[in-house]
DNA sequence: ATGGCTTGAGTGTCAAGA
């Protein structure tokens, strides 16, 4: 990837990649982003579609484990200086996988759910964002153009937040994990979806149940977020609700962002 | 009504997600 070369980066919790490749071969093959990581793969190396994604064009790396979490990059070239988990951090939860292409180092997180305010999870979600911001404010020293994609599992804003009063202090919107959130921004880092003007009530999850997408009770906490060398030439950054109306969708709708 | 779906594990019905 040269400079001054457009690029489009994406990010998706997948929920299961094996129950979602057709869909995940299917947007690859409609919006040919440079890369793209999932969230949520739920299976080890063993089981992820290394050959069939290469046989769509996209070298894969994965950090993946059995039932639970795992991540990957899927890149149209091949990455360079691929590395896994938060270093110094541990972590037997598998949710970072980094990857550089080109200049640009683009690094994947499926950060914890937390489950309620003041539980265990929680208290381990807040822990696992702090050991994040520390490794990222030593990366972006190494590595001016910095992306931060992934399931970010906290809604930055009421405006991410279809109902703000049911959901007030609730996981997800709490103030520490907004807090947190705010700590990554306080690196130098930029939601790039809020660059742009978007259409109010604009989501990146809908609950299963309830007929949560139809009646569009929604959150955002799938982000990009970008350096500022990044951010400068950040071109559209959109949610893409299409997969979620698909047959036995994932939860989840991918976040797409156009550089250069 | 702390449920409501969906997944993986693995045969009973959980845990976990958000």
């Amino acid at each position: 990837m040269g400079d001054n070369q457009r690029m489009k980066i994406a990010t998706w919790n997948v929920n299961s990649l094996k129950v979602r490749l057709p869909h995940v071969l299917d947007w690859l093959s409609a919006h040919q982003p440079d890369a793209l990581c999932l969230q949520e793969t739920k299976t080890e190396d063993a089981g992820f579609p290394f050959a069939e994604l290469l046989a769509a064009g996209y070298c894969a790396v994965h950090n993946g484990q059995k039932t639970y979490n795992g991540v990957a990059w899927l890149t149209r070239g091949e990455p360079a200086e691929v590395s896994r988990d938060i270093p110094g951090f541990a972590d037997e939860q598998k949710r970072v996988i980094a990857v550089t292409l080109g200049d640009t180092r683009l690094v994947c997180g499926y950060m914890p759910n937390g489950q309620a305010v003041g539980s265990d999870k929680y208290e381990y979600k807040l822990r696992w964002f702090a050991a994040l911001t520390d490794w990222l404010r030593e990366e972006m020293t190494r590595y001016p153009k910095l992306a931060l994609l992934g399931d970010f599992n906290i809604a930055p804003d009421d405006r991410d937040v279809h109902d703000p009063v049911a959901w007030k202090d609730q996981i997800l919107c709490s103030e520490a994990e907004r807090a947190a959130f705010s700590g990554l921004l306080a690196l130098g880092l930029s939601d790039a979806f809020r660059q742009f003007d978007q259409v109010e009530k604009s989501y990146s999850w809908w609950d299963y149940r309830e007929m949560g997408f139809r009646r569009n009770k929604g959150l955002r906490i799938d982000h990009i977020l970008l350096s500022a060398p990044l951010a400068d030439v950040c071109r559209a950054c959109v949610i893409d609700k299409a997969p979620r109306k698909l047959e036995r969708p994932s939860d989840h709708a991918p976040v797409l962002a156009e550089i250069q």
